[in-house]
DNA sequence: ACAATAGTCTATTAATTGAGTAGACTTAAT
DNA sequence: ATTAAGTCTACTCAATTAATAGACTATTGT
């Protein structure tokens, strides 16, 4: 399972792919409408703009906004932003690696089942993009 | 990610397959092997007794051995039984589901990713059995 | 029967993650 | 210049998950 920080910071980045392209959007906005907590959303974004995938503008008129088109960043690029492993155990993790103090990994079972299952989970991820994440009900006007 | 608790489970199940009919085996030899903390150890053991896989056996020459045949367990059975969602999100666990707040699941897109994500995930988990943990470093003689 | 062995239960502590608060700092419109 | 709107930083608190310790109970072998 995700974090609740991945979770939220998946949604907020559906909600900018909608908005993309009609400047910034408030955080207080963002917050209301997708039930985040406002001062955890502010952490988030914060760090999505750090990894280069948001930017702000301050001030009055100011906001949030995706740098890029939504469907340049794909899903597994934006679980991996705000430090979300992907697999499902470490040892089989690309960007979370870490080795079992137990096992062979030329031998184990579990991992090679748990690679198995992280491929699939990739081969989905790394297609799917923020676009996909926008949905009527954030853009009734699409 | 899965919890440590059930990245325990699921070793302590493999190691227990490898061992399968050759009766009881300690919480300490697994715990040792293995390198899981020996009391957390014990209470997922006990856990997993009562939801019927494992069975014990007390005082001398005791301990906990599969009840079934490894191959009868599901990696998706055993995660879930120590209290682990599979799905990557709540919205799309079928064990653990819950609504989410803010969006309609017919039209949210994160969902639908999700979905497609969790049924990759499923149709490998749900063909793999614990027969599969079992690897040469527990049973040399295999 | 009894001592040794091994699982069971109860209670605490430590670490991590999630959530909320207060206030300083920046920018832009008027 | 002033002020309103918004970002940024640093703490604090609560909840969950992980790990530890010790007392207790059941079983087997002698």
């Amino acid at each position: 399972m995700l974090s609740k920080k991945t979770q939220y910071a998946l949604k907020a980045l559906g909600y900018l792919a909608g908005k993309y392209g009609e400047g910034p959007v408030l955080i207080s906005d963002i917050s209301k409408i997708k039930k985040i907590p406002i001062k955890f959303l502010e952490t988030i974004l914060l760090e999505l703009k750090q990894a280069g995938v948001l930017d702000s503008k301050k001030g009055k008129g100011g906001g949030y906004f995706l740098i890029e088109s939504p469907k340049k960043t794909t899903l597994a690029q934006a679980i991996r932003l705000v430090g979300g492993p992907i697999a499902l155990l470490p040892c089989v993790s690309i960007n979370f690696y870490e080795k079992c103090k137990d096992c062979d990994e030329a031998v184990c079972g579990l991992n090679k089942a748990m690679k198995i299952t992280r491929d699939a989970t990739l081969k989905i991820l790394e297609k799917k993009t923020l676009a996909e994440l926008i949905d009527r009900a954030d853009t009734p006007n699409l």
